[in-house]
DNA sequence: CCATGATAGATAGTGGCACTGTCCACTAGC
DNA sequence: GCTAGTGGACAGTGCCACTATCTATCATGG
């Protein structure tokens, strides 16, 4: 198909079409002559997902663009994509500076941190550097927050983590396996932190209720969570 | 003391001082004259206070004004100011287009899922909006992604929530509270997705290695991460 | 008293980013 | 041939978070 059917499919415009074909997220179409390409179901569905990258999740241009390309050049490793995939995302905080990431004083903690979850990752994974910053940001806001804090919101995002891993399980084609590592992990993670705050505020009523106790509410619905097995 | 001081204990320049101070993320100080004011330590305090959230976190100077503002009028009701912190929150991606957000053709498979998990929350809440975007997005990517797959995080989230009011538990100062509640909601949220990208690589591996067993890693041989005590 | 510097308030300007408009040479398809 | 469409290039737009500058005070020291 040509562009403006490209454009039409997708409901990209055509100009934006050509900005995300010059800034590369998106391949280019085949060339069959010096100013008319051939474009195909491929560039339908990264466009789609570009623009719930970009558009939805808010991702920068430039964090989008590592991101898919992380996906689309390792197919074939879905360990390596998840690894790329979701390092390249970070934050939408973190454009630039990435020179200070790899030293942060406050590495130590979490170097600890993960030791005592018990977890085995690489040295230089972003997200180190993101628990880092957010340890360095508490302090300075003079809040008492030791990282020995993080340890139970480790062992939940381990959880996660695991229901992660079972949603792309199943699937074979790798292309499709990695484009589900991707929308399982930065598209669902504003409806993550969605549903803690309609859980808070569901549990904060409940607590309200039912008298100051235990995590868990007493009587009260309280947020059923069934008792998974042990992490 | 005035504002150069304030500015020098806040690491904020003057001019950008005055811009929140214009913008409403910064309550005036007392005047003491037509061009004079006296500022205080909850200045000093609300300016990290904005840093962090528009600096570090990337919130949008609107949506930090709204968080503040219901942080600091409603200090008396925590469960109030709860809801109403993670209410403005949201997203950095939902700014604007404020009155279709209400309306979603798949706000009912919301309220499914919220019934399955036993949750009691206002009709309102911006969460459910975020989670029906999310799922419509899923969608229109030809994901065939059912609210039901919701549930597990929706157990998890629970589990979050209610670490999260377990650390504003036992604060007595109204505005303490306040304030940790917003710190723990909003600050904390990078480094909760930072923590399930960590764990995800930390289970990947695990499972190429071990097979598709438990998410906890066998025997843990304890590479390079190590908790060195700081240079 | 008066020079000096800081201050509040207002207005305009800056730089970055994600597009968007426009122009050109050329091609496809009638 | 003729018209609509195309790829490529480049400038322009609108938004946003600041930032610079200007003015009319005010505070203080000498």
């Amino acid at each position: 198909m040509r562009i403006s059917e490209l454009s039409r499919r997708s409901g990209v415009p055509i100009t934006t079409i050509k900005y995300y074909l010059r800034e590369g997220l998106l391949h280019a179409g085949r060339a069959t002559a010096p100013n008319q390409a051939e474009y195909d179901e491929s560039h339908v569905r990264r466009l789609r997902l570009v623009r719930a990258l970009v558009g939805v999740r808010g991702l920068s241009v430039g964090a989008a663009k590592e991101v898919l390309g992380g996906v689309y050049e390792r197919e074939g490793d879905p360990h390596r994509v998840l690894g790329l995939v979701l390092g390249a995302t970070a934050d939408a905080a973190d454009t630039g500076d990435a020179a200070e990431d790899a030293e942060s004083p406050r590495m130590p903690e979490v170097d600890a941190l993960l030791d005592a979850l018990g977890w085995q990752v690489s040295d230089g994974a972003p997200g180190k550097a993101v628990v880092a910053r957010t340890l360095d940001t508490l302090a300075e806001l003079g809040t008492d927050y030791d990282w020995k804090r993080l340890v139970p919101y480790g062992e939940l995002a381990a959880r996660i983590a695991a229901v992660d891993l079972d949603g792309i399980e199943g699937i074979r084609d790798p292309l499709e396996m990695a484009e589900r590592a991707l929308v399982l992990t930065v598209l669902l993670e504003p409806a993550l932190m969605a549903l803690r705050r309609l859980a808070q505020e569901h549990q904060s009523a409940a607590r309200r209720g039912a008298g100051p106790e235990g995590p868990d509410a007493p009587g009260a619905p309280a947020g059923g969570v069934s008792p998974s097995p042990a992490p």
